[in-house]
Order: C-alpha cells, then structure tokens, then sequence
RNA sequence: GGUCCCAUCGUCUAUCGGUUAGGACACAUGGUUUUCAUCCAUGAAAGAGGGGUUCGAUUCCCCUUGGGACCGCCA
C-alpha cells in the first residue's frame, strides 16, 4: 500500500510552531512508511502570499532536517486545473451558478443575527428556474452540498466522525473572479498528488467533510484523513502568529537546537509508553496514529528548555561547537576565530551549565570578550583583603611552571592558610576578577581556560 | 447562538475493567560541590461533578460542568 502525504501551508504568515508539528508528524510517518512527504504551498490568496513568508516555511523546515520529495508543489501554478474541476461540477450537476451580490448575503446575515438564528446561505440559486440572471453581476460557483443524510468520516486519530449533511452550506469553489478558493484547490491537488492520506490539524475537521463530497462527486478515491489535535498557547487558545514564541525562529533566536525541538514536538500530543528522549531513527521505527491523543495540548517553554538542556549535554562537542559559532555569528557578536580553539576546549563545563546556545554563548563571554565589565555590587565586595589575596596569588601563580589543577589547588589551600579564610575568600574575588562576576563556571576551569598573561592582566586590574 | 470535539498531578503524558494511579518537566526540601549550575536523594501534586452498567470502574454509557475548534468570495 502506498503512502502519500503533504504538508500545505499558506504563506500568508510565518510558519509557527503547531505548523512545524504537523508537518513533523506527516514527515515522520512518511519516512516510516516508505511513502512520500510533500510540500504544497497553498499561495492562492494573491493579496495576503508573500515569497519571503514562503522561504521562511521552506527554511524552518530545513533546518528541522523535514525534506520533503520532489521540489516545492506551488498551487497557484495549478488554478487551471482547479477551475476546470469546478466546471466540470457545474455540468454534472454538483455545483450552479449563484448570483447573490455581497450585499444580499450580508443583508441575511444581518438578518439573522437579528433574529438569533445561525446564518446558512439559503440555496437561492440552487433552484434558479424563476429566477432572473442578473446582468450586471458575475456569479461564483457554489457546490450543491448534500441536503439530507449523513457524511462519515473515519478519522485515523478521532475515529468516527459524523456530521448532518444539513449543516454544511452550498459553499463557494469558484469565486466571482473565476478563481477558486480553498475547498476545491486542497481536494484537485490532493487527487492530482495521490495523497492517500490527509493529516492535519483538527480546525480542518468540517473541511474534511465538505471536500470529501467534492471526491465523490468527482468519482475520485477519498484519502484518508487524520486530524491531530491542535496546540494551544499557553493561554489555551489555538496558537496564533501573534503568540509570542510561536515562529520557529523565535526558538532559533534563543539557542534552541532543531534535535532538541523535534523531540520536545513529537512528544507533544504523542507518546510511546514512558519514552521521553527519541532519536531520529526511533522517532521514525515508533511513530503511529495510535499513539496521538484526542486533546489539545499546551505549549510549555519550560519543557523545550529542558529537552534542549538535554540534548546539548549529550550531543558530540563538535558537532555543538559548530552550532555556537553559527548561533555567535547570526544572532551576536561571531566568536573570533583567534578565541575558537579556547571556547572549544571549555565547551566540555561550559555545557553542563546551559539550557540553550546563548547561556553557553553568555557563559563564554569572559573568553570571546577582552573587556570585562564589572558591576558596582561585585567591585564593591573586592576589599583590602581580597586585594591582597588576589596580589599574592599573582605572585603564586606567575611563578607556576607547570600549569594544572593540582597546582593550581595547592596556591589556593595556602592562600586560604595564610589569610585564614575559606574557599569563598579566595575563590569569589578572583572569580569577579577573571570573568566580571560572581555566578559562573568553576575557578579551576575560568583559570585554565585563559591564557596566563590574561589571567594576570585581568587581576593586576583590580588590585 | 448553531455544529462538532475534548476532559488523569501546574504542564506533557502512561494505564487499553482489578495498579499503593506510573514516568517526564516544573516546584519544594536535603546532600555533593567552589559561587551559579550540574549531579544525587526525597517530597508535595491528578482521575471535574452526578447518575447508571458491572462482583469491580480513571477506563464502558448518559447527563451536568468546564475547555476547545469551526461557522469567509482566508487557508
């Protein structure tokens, strides 16, 4: 059995992230089925289209490492096709000519509004034989929706869905300009593709009803459909473009590693038992329709935050490395090539202290940066005494041969002997000193991963 | 308002009639540590309510409640 599958956004906006999972979810299951992903940008809104939102949805997906087969299905190259679908309706006679003005269906809408009424169009043309053909007004094509019965959808996640023919109006497949509208390019594109199955969001559920009649009236072969729930905000509404941390790049920007959002999206609204970390491979071997759930879920940064932490402990130093100089170079000042090698060598603590790619960035900054700036409230806590301890231990340290950890220790235990103090007295002044501040990695680290004229430079200026 | 849908810790979820209702994130406490972290241990935390069905319901059915999606000549 083959296995076709797209994913179809419109590029009307940037892709956000329920998109991002949809088309994550039909990626995995094609791959899985040893069918085929697509990509079909559904640009037939001519007004609200842009290119630029276009190569953000074809970007967010690369660098998710989602490709899709074949180039990119643009739908506006294929209007002629849908236009001739649509005349071929209106001869069968699943679809007439309706020439109510705008004015006309707002006036019944307004109408019943008044009288507390739910608006369906009232099917004035469907039946036009006392009625006169208006001259001055170009018709839109609308599709004879079955009045009586029942359409049964068997949803691959919802199961079986049925709905009253009668709810569903004659809606519009072509409009006044002959150019048709989303109900009927989605369906001739997917029979044009050979999609055999329709996964995506459940605010396409009704959709999926009303083209569903467009295939059998077509004589064609319904797919299968599969509505996954949607992702609310965290405000529980379905996530809009205006939620903020919503866009792909909005992770991107923050240091978020594509692995790592992958995981954290496929485990949202799907699970296999208690497994919470998945390679790509085993995303794939164990994705299924089963294990998607029927309810909205909750985007949860603290969660991403998490995975991302998780993955950057675990992934290969190089491979992380080479992520912090593009995230350097994109997103704030590019690490200089001079200081690559040092930052390299303090990856292996510096990780474990990062949840995203900037905390690894900021941490490194006594490193990239030559110009340390201490704040007032960590100058103000180098006194006489630290001042003195520090001096001492330039000395100590100037004299050192043999550079390492050890040594390194026992400057210190006797730093601590000779001025009667703890680790604190010794360790926070020279910490302030070395990298600005009092939070940061351990001071046998700071210290071997600077060169040792920064080391002195950099205390010779606080005492 | 109409149609459809959903309902287990704060969040993501496991359980497919019999469990001390499990895990993860977050949270709290303690420990390790050299600060912040990491790491380790421990803890608190859930079946919305009411009816059935059944020997037995979180699980099956109904109602209520709560939440959501859709209702464009947008997609």
């Amino acid at each position: 059995m083959s296995f076709n599958c797209r994913f179809a956004p419109s590029p009307t906006g940037p892709l956000h992230i329920g998109g991002v999972r949809t088309a994550l979810f039909n990626w995995l299951l094609a791959r899985k089925n040893n069918g085929k992903f697509f990509l079909r940008i559904e640009d037939t809104d001519k007004e609200r289209s842009k290119e630029d939102f276009k190569l953000q949805i074809i970007n967010s997906l690369k660098w998710l490492n989602i490709d899709y087969d074949g180039n990119e299905y643009i739908q506006s190259k294929n209007i002629s096709k849908h236009v001739a679908a649509a005349e071929e309706l209106v001869k069968k006679g699943f679809a007439y000519k309706c020439y109510c003005s705008e004015d006309e269906i707002n006036e019944q809408k307004e109408k019943c509004k008044k009288q507390g009424i739910p608006y369906v169009y009232n099917r004035k043309w469907r039946d036009p034989k006392d009625l006169k053909i208006p001259k001055d007004l170009k018709p839109v094509i609308r599709f004879k929706s079955k009045i009586s019965g029942n359409t049964i959808i068997k949803d691959l996640v919802q199961g079986e869905r049925n709905i009253s023919n009668s709810t569903i109006e004659d809606f519009i497949i072509l409009r006044k300009d002959m150019t048709p509208t989303y109900q009927l390019s989605a369906t001739v594109d997917d029979h044009e593709m050979k999609i055999t199955h329709v996964i995506r969001g459940d605010d396409h559920m009704i959709n999926s009803f009303k083209q569903k009649q467009i295939y059998e009236a077509m004589k064609w072969s319904v797919p299968n459909f599969a509505h996954i729930p949607l992702i609310h905000s965290e405000k529980g509404k379905k996530l809009s473009k205006r939620d903020n941390a919503s866009t792909i790049n909005d992770y991107i920007k923050i240091g978020i590693i594509p692995e790592a959002l992958r995981n954290y999206l496929l485990r949202l609204g799907w699970s296999y038992k208690d497994k919470e970390i998945f390679s790509l491979k085993e995303s794939i071997d164990l994705f299924n329709f089963e294990g998607i759930g029927k309810s909205p879920s909750k985007l949860d940064m603290s969660r991403i935050l998490s995975m991302n932490e998780t993955y950057i402990k675990s992934m290969n130093e190089k491979d992380l490395f080479k992520k912090l100089i593009e995230f350097s170079q994109e997103f704030k000042t590019k690490i200089d090539e001079s200081k690559e090698n040092i930052v390299f060598k303090a990856l292996n603590f510096l990780k474990n202290k990062a949840k995203t790619l900037e905390d690894i960035y900021n941490n490194s900054l006594y490193i990239i940066s030559d110009n340390l700036k201490i704040s007032n409230d960590d100058k103000s806590l180098i006194d006489k005494k630290s001042q003195e301890i520090i001096s001492n231990f330039i000395t100590d340290y100037e004299k050192l041969s043999d550079l390492n950890k050890e040594n390194l220790e026992q400057i210190i235990k006797n730093l601590i002997n000779k001025h009667k103090t703890n680790f604190k007295g010794v360790g926070q002044p020279l910490r302030i000193g070395l990298i600005g501040t009092k939070f940061g990695p351990g001071i046998y680290d700071i210290i071997l991963s600077l060169n040792k004229t920064t080391v002195i430079n950099r205390l010779k200026k606080i005492v």
